[in-house]
RNA sequence: GGGCGAAUAGCUCAGUUGGGAGAGCGCCUGCCUUACAAGCAGGAUGUCGGGGGUUCAAGUCCCUCUUCGCCCACCA
């Protein structure tokens, strides 16, 4: 074989990018055309294309391309849909934002400009965030990339609107709706954030109309007064029955207004008695439809006081009229008492502006009925969550559904497909443009200037990304979809609604598994943000610690439901494992040379061997069940844990037995067993160290044929992801080679309490207990023992003889006499050995209280007392040999 | 006002059917042993938040309390 040799120093800035060209060339992201078996398919949650990827996209994409890269070895045609989001408000607002700086506004631009520059932005963004997803690896197939404003997608979202129409489920209709006087636009109720805020509330005196004498009012919003047209008391409050009917002046303004009774009122908050503005207060539109009271609307879409109000009020923002309010209010001896009060506020979610219930004309989605079907699909068990407690959210956002207000007085999105015809009044809800249909001739329509949600967009992604409405072989063969791995936040705004959607116009929920990541915090716990400047960018990640490296700590740290706390320094961990993986491997290669291939047929398995690959099957299956459960963490410590400590620490340094001998054939023999365990393992590794398995299996010698009968493949990406074998199990030889590592450790920690450096060997020999199971294998493995525990001489004896003059170190059926005496310090000796008595003791104590406890031999399940047996029996006899070992020293 | 999560080694956190407490980082000791000092070998460190209960057996199940955090909710 030739000796291939890997760089000295491992820089994984040599291959990632070009290890992701091949893979793009090698065709392995598409789905391979057999469409016999079972697919695995994935849709992106879209990032918006207002910013660039943050580390809560490099965990999710993460986890999703650990996922697709899984389940595409596994030999199951693979689909990993990518694309991003046109973000509505979001795009909109950095759009705008920028104009301002240019000294100009939307308004001034118009609106075809303002949309083309919009889409401007969108293409740069849009390419930072496809190079950023290839640099962190993702293996998604970018010939099926989707925007949610493309042509396709666009086509899709009229479709569902007339149908959602047609079907009764979209409706028109003016009412009091979240309104953003920032963005200048409606909001849905899940856009709206409630902020605990430190506000005031004031208490005001509405005098009578007739006769002295008034009634209080508590107002946490005294400007909001301006629209009041009435007050409300409880029904069977007797401090008010008196007053019900009659009428009060409203301060500030002419107007007469009546006190009614409804018992919406609670009594004992503040003075029982509140004021009605239904145009400004969802409760008191309610009251208002009761009651039968007018609704004064006071803000301006910008949120100024207007022309419905007094005139010196108008032109004021909420917060100037307040405070002219407030203080006319007690210049006039309307202002009874004014108190600190907590209070919830809403908040637009993009802007952060204080939200206003304002009434207003918009477009709403019937949810009642889409409801109960999501809330069936769950019950019949169609979706699962991951973890699932997040189906508490689900369940409790279906079951307190409110209709959706999709319309958005935006540019940016979706216009909505609602043509009128001032003249008739007529009404044209169509798939296409009517102003181009002959029917529509000579009549002057109007389209809707307003756009859809993004949501009304997203909550279709998993089918309109497949080409629906069209009846496309994609949307046959991948829909409904496997998994949807996404973040808590968004459980309503998309979870939801698109199983909904599926459910509605595909007639089967989206997707099986919903897997809900952690949030990415900083290592206080603190959530990352902008504002905090506690962001950990993902292409910095990269690029300092590599690719690797950032898919592998963030699978390593992603606890199945936990948030995901990180810095900077957290990828060291994966840089180091790739950095191991690189060294092992260098050293197999290094040691190519002149070496003759041995077919995996014709290799005998020793010990060793057999112990690695029966911890080689151990680890499959222990990677097998994470992913089938979704534990990415469990899935990265297994492979973890056997690349470093059995494959590294264990079975390379065992190898340097055969490796640096005179023997050919053994090294022939022991090289190709080396080169089989890496092959298959860096099978193993490849979802979650993609791209360093990759340039590993990439140099692997050509006629390297794996040892597991699979073949092997143009690209690592595509190759068969090892099975368990049964046949590889083997329970007495791992028994026995953890004996073996128990005898070596219990050299090496003599060795190291008595600071005797490697290049020293001392002699030693080894007694074992009469039954002791695992004497052979440690016998025959007396050539690798002297080399793992630097031992000169060893010797297999049959009494304690070779204490006298020795330390011991006392294992489970075993001990050993190392001939150190001369070097050490009795003291010290004797101190290890009280203490190690000690620990067997309390040891001891445990078990033999455990089996002299009542019920314990008559009610626990037998292995565990057997167990608990065969521990004592250990136990006391290592503690004899202990207290053995202590006399000889104390006596000599 | 409901619901959920967290509390385990100095730090950040794992711990899948209840059956002798773990990782990474940090710390201490000794090693530049010809793959790796981004390393190797060894070591120290825990009333598993408090209290109660179920059980032969509880970090793990139940109740309760405390402290943080999140989500939902129309109390002016």
């Amino acid at each position: 074989m030739k000796a291939a040799e890997l760089a000295k120093t491992f820089d994984h800035h040599d291959f990632e990018d070009r290890v992701y060209e091949a893979w793009r060339a090698s065709g392995g992201f598409r789905p391979d055309e057999d469409g016999s078996r079972d697919p695995f398919v994935i849709v992106i949650p879209p990032p918006n294309v207002t910013g660039v990827l943050h580390m809560g996209h490099g965990l999710n994409n993460s986890l999703q391309d650990i996922l697709i890269r899984y389940y595409r070895m596994k030999g199951r045609p693979t689909l990993w849909v990518p694309g991003t989001d046109h973000a509505g408000i979001a795009t909109q607002n950095v759009v705008e934002r920028k104009l301002r700086e240019e000294g100009t506004t939307r308004e001034e631009l118009g609106r075809d400009e303002f949309v083309e520059r919009t889409w401007k932005m969108k293409e740069e963004h849009h390419s930072v965030i496809t190079k950023q997803l290839e640099k962190i690896g993702a293996s998604c197939d970018w010939s099926r990339e989707r925007f949610t404003l493309d042509d396709g997608l666009s086509r899709a979202v009229r479709e569902v609107f007339v149908a959602l129409y047609e079907r009764n489920l979209v409706y028109r209709g003016e009412y009091l709706v979240n309104w953003c006087t920032s963005c200048g636009t409606a909001l849905s109720d899940d856009e709206v954030e409630h902020r605990e805020v430190n506000g005031q509330i004031w208490r005001v005196r509405y005098p009578l109309v007739d006769g002295p004498g008034s009634i209080e009012v508590a107002t946490t919003r005294p400007e909001t007064m301006l629209g009041d047209t009435g007050v409300a008391v409880h029904p069977a409050d007797e401090r008010y029955a008196h007053l019900v009917g009659a009428r009060v002046r409203l301060p500030l303004t002419d107007r007469e207004i009546p006190i009614v009774e409804d018992s919406f009122v609670d009594r004992e908050f503040g003075t029982g008695a509140v004021k009605i503005t239904p145009a400004h207060d969802p409760n008191d539109w309610a009251m208002g439809e009761r009651h039968d009271l007018a609704r004064i609307n006071v803000l301006t879409a910008a949120g100024l006081i207007n022309e419905n109000a007094p005139e010196k009020y108008r032109g004021m923002t909420v917060k100037e009229a307040r405070k002219a309010v407030v203080a006319d209010l007690e210049s006039r001896g309307f202002l009874v008492e004014v108190k600190d009060h907590v209070h919830q506020i809403g908040h637009c979610y993009r802007c952060d502006t204080v939200i206003e219930p304002w009434q207003s004309t918009q477009w709403f989605v019937r949810m009642q009925p889409l409801a109960e079907k999501a809330l069936k699909a769950w019950e019949d068990g169609e979706i699962v969550f991951y973890p699932r407690r997040w189906e508490n959210t689900y369940t409790h956002w279906l079951r307190n559904i409110r209709d959706w207000c999709i319309s958005r007085q935006l540019w940016w999105g979706h216009r909505i497909p609602v043509w009128y015809d001032d003249e008739s009044g007529d009404v044209i809800v169509s798939r296409t443009d009517p102003t181009e249909d002959p029917a529509y001739a000579g009549r002057s329509l109007r389209q809707d200037p307003d756009v859809l949600d993004t949501w009304f967009s997203s909550w279709i992604w998993p089918f309109s990304t497949l080409g629906w409405p069209e009846q496309t072989p994609d949307l046959d063969r991948f829909y409904p979809t496997t998994a949807l791995v996404t973040g808590y936040d968004i459980i309503f705004f998309w979870v939801a609604r698109m199983v909904m959607a599926g459910i509605e116009f595909m007639g089967a929920a989206p997707f099986r598994d919903i897997y809900i990541t952690g949030l990415v915090r900083d290592i206080h716990g603190r959530k990352m943000s902008k504002s905090l400047g506690n962001g950990i960018d993902p292409l910095d990640i990269v690029d300092s610690y590599g690719a690797d490296a950032h898919k592998f700590t963030l699978a390593y740290l992603s606890a199945q439901g936990q948030d995901v706390p990180i810095e900077t320094e957290s990828f060291q961990l994966g840089s180091k494992f790739a950095n191991k993986i690189w060294n092992a491997t260098r050293y197999l290669l290094m040691n190519l040379g002149g070496r003759t291939p041995v077919p995996f047929a014709e290799v005998t398995l020793d010990n060793v061997d057999r112990w690695i690959y029966h911890r080689l099957n151990d680890t499959i299956a222990r990677m097998d069940a994470a992913m089938a459960e979704y534990r990415f963490n469990e899935a990265a410590h297994g492979v973890y844990e056997f690349f470093w400590n059995d494959f590294c620490d264990w079975y390379i340094e065992a190898s340097k037995l055969s490796l640096y001998a005179e023997d050919d054939r053994e090294k022939d023999r022991k090289m190709s067993l080396l080169l089989y365990v890496l092959e298959e393992t860096m099978r193993l590794l490849h979802p979650l160290m993609s791209f360093i398995s990759e340039e590993i299996y990439g140099q692997l010698p050509d006629t390297l044929q794996p040892a597991d009968g699979t073949r092997r493949s143009p690209v690592l990406m595509t190759a068969a992801f090892p099975r368990v074998h049964g046949e590889r199990s083997n329970e007495s030889v791992a028994a026995s080679f953890a004996s073996l590592q128990e005898l070596v450790r219990g050299v090496r920690t003599v060795r190291s309490e008595f600071a005797i450096p490697p290049v020293r060997k001392i002699d030693a020999s080894v007694r074992f207990e009469a039954d002791f199971a695992s004497a052979q294998f440690i016998r025959s493995a007396s050539n690798l023992i002297t080399m793992l525990a630097g031992i000169g001489a060893l010797e297999f004896v049959e009494d304690e003889d070779r204490r006298a003059g020795s330390i011991t170190a006392v294992g489970t059926g075993f001990e050993v006499y190392l001939d150190v005496r001369a070097l050490i310090d009795v003291d010290t000796e004797v101190s290890r050995i009280e203490r190690a008595i000690e620990k067997e003791e309390r040891l001891l104590l445990q078990s033999t209280r455990k089996l002299s406890s009542e019920g314990f031999v008559a009610k626990a399940k037998p292995e565990v007392v057997a167990r608990e047996r065969e521990r004592v029996r250990e136990t006391e006899n290592r503690l004899e040999r202990l207290r053995r070992v202590l006399d000889d020293l104390t006596r000599s």
